[in-house]
DNA sequence: TATGAATGAGGGTTCATTCAT
DNA sequence: CATGAATGAACCCTCATTCAT
């Protein structure tokens, strides 16, 4: 006699052949434009199986969702393995570089921060979930290591705009290759270069960051 | 005495009024989720019309484009008014703001600034167009404030990089509300706080350039 | 004051380009295939213009119909310019040659031959007019220069057969480009080798008939 | 024991109906005139079951072809029963009469001829595919049994032309209907007189040809 | 005479989903 | 566990036609 575990993801064969192609596609064409035809097709899988295994598409964006966000926060922890007691300003280099890893390495434990990526852009139905399961405590990562970085009577606002404007930048170059290989043909800010926009993105902000420290006294 | 501007849309009231309702539903929608019929319905014309008038979906969108594209600038100049004689900071800071203006407006003036932000981060077959049209021009201008803002020796790459972190940060406010408002109930950085989103903008860029200057020397 | 001409062809020069490029469609595409914005695209004209000089696609193709037959038989008098008094084997060489040309050649003069050769194989409503005016008076010639050739007991329906046997091969040799061409590349049985064909259809069927002379007094 | 055929169409109760009808229409109308809501409508069957097991309207189209052709010269083989040691005369005669019933018979197993007809002189996109498939070697069964009946120095071009004279007959009987109905009231040469056709068709072409082997010293 | 504008019907295709097995 | 079969809704597009000017 066995007993079946409930989501057992080691039983079906199938069920992991559609999690390996439905996290592909997902990634690269987004929810709406990924079709389970064109999943189930590169699973090798019937189109009935999603709805036995996922209830429907939702259902499988959601299982795609959670099965790859363990695998991409394995894969880059977002305190890079950086102690508590570490310099705010290594905090911020590691949180940078881990959330472009995330969102602009290639396979599997990047896929994940792909959806992601295109969740802060251009939400789906599933944008609520992601922002109480990961974005807000990632947020709110990032927004600690900004006040610490920022003069303590800091207002939260402006704890708050000087983080989207960390995102924001991050985000950016995530999306960047469509825009700058036309512009700049030969050029490319991919993950062959997240060293370097690392270290850019992280000097860009922190020292805008020690400049308002400097005069916050001095202006308004 | 009058001029009769070059197709002058005034011909046909239900052409004007497709151009209306696709200028819209594009801005909310995205080119692909929109559908001819929702448009046609909202302009309370035939579906035929599109094909008559703009041949096709993509006739219609290249048409949205152009029309809604000469709108935003008028509205919103990229040099908001600034001579040329004025400081690099302030060039800057009238840029961001004609970009915030553009991209985070209501109703009409605003559509192809929204357009245009999802073309940034999804592009569709007409992003060859823009970039020729509209974005490389427009980023030129970026490019040439940064060049002024940056020692003078700073490579291309720099020059480009920096311009892509005050692009970013513009982009992401612009898509920021549905994560701020889940987030932070109560809080948003709508078209109400452009001024304030300009000013932070500005000044968190501006200081990470000036720091830049100083170190340039000390650093490699 | 002036009398306006019951279809007046030299009135209008819109109506004129729509014919001759109805003309031209019509026998490339044949009629179902065939629309009239193609039409009034290649005539310049608007497509409202068919509506008001022909009323609707059915009254353009029979004006196109009408038209061309003339030309078509100036170009092409079935008798070839034969005396009555011409041997019947001249006169079938006539016969055929004047058919392939009108539904061989090119342009103008070829368009109706190629009208008629599709209503034979796939007819349209315009057929029962089509054969009153045209097939039926054509017809007879043939099955006229048959008997002389059959032996003049032949029975009607002998008669009959034998001028659908002449018929059907002229027609296919105008059909024949596309199989022909694939069958045996580089070979063609096109307007070029009109006066081979002729020959050759003659030859084919004649000694048929004279045999058929022969043996019909053995035969039942 | 029993062999399970390949592509066993028993399988499915739809896509049969839909074969059923579409045969029937495809024949009747041919392809560009037939419409899948019709075929889909007669096979009580929904529209979306043609892409579900033919992909589109022409991988249906094909899979008729390819169905239809197998019944058709399972039901009328070419050279209908006739042994090779046969005199070549009765090998025509069994030629055209399987082209004729083929291409004359009424239901399922002439719906293949009627197509074929079709492709003859309107050619579409699967002409290329029947050319190779089933009409070359038709043709060059015929072509041999021609060269039979010819001089055997005769030239390549002649077996040709003669071999179409033949086709060319075969053909336009099969769709003499519309012309002889009109011409001839109360006549046709229909299913019925198939045997009487070709008794007609093999004796003019026969004699054609023979005469043609004595005449062939004689003239040029 | 001539046309720009508009329309309704219908074309093929594709989608996510759900049965029955 | 898994799948072949089937479905209804919606997609974009194109047709011939007609109206008001």
């Amino acid at each position: 006699m066995k007993y079946i575990m409930k989501n057992s993801p080691a039983i079906s064969k199938t069920r992991a052949a559609i999690m390996e192609a439905a996290g592909k596609i997902f990634a690269e064409e987004g929810y709406s434009k990924a079709t389970v035809r064109d999943i189930c097709r590169q699973a090798g899988a019937n189109i009935a199986a999603i709805n036995y295994h996922f209830r429907d598409k939702k259902g499988l964006y959601l299982a795609v969702l959670n099965h790859y966000q363990e695998i991409s926060f394995q894969s880059y922890p977002p305190d890079f393995g950086m102690k508590e007691t570490k310099k705010p300003e290594e905090k911020l280099h590691a949180f940078i570089k881990s959330f472009l890893l995330r969102a602009m390495d290639e396979g599997r434990p990047a896929w994940f921060g792909r959806l992601l990526a295109r969740e802060f852009t251009e939400p789906t139905w599933a944008f609520d979930i992601l922002v109480e399961e990961t974005i807000r405590p990632y947020f709110q990562l990032l927004t600690g290591i900004v006040s610490e970085l920022l003069d303590k009577r800091a207002k939260k606002r402006k704890v708050r705009l000087c983080s989207m404007s960390i995102i924001g930048q991050c985000l950016y170059f995530r999306h960047s290759h469509p825009v700058i290989s036309r512009l700049y043909p030969g050029e490319s800010f991919g993950r062959k270069h997240i060293d370097e926009l690392t270290k850019h993105i992280t000097f860009f902000s922190l020292h805008g960051l020690i400049k308002e420290k400097k005069s916050s006294k001095a202006k308004k």
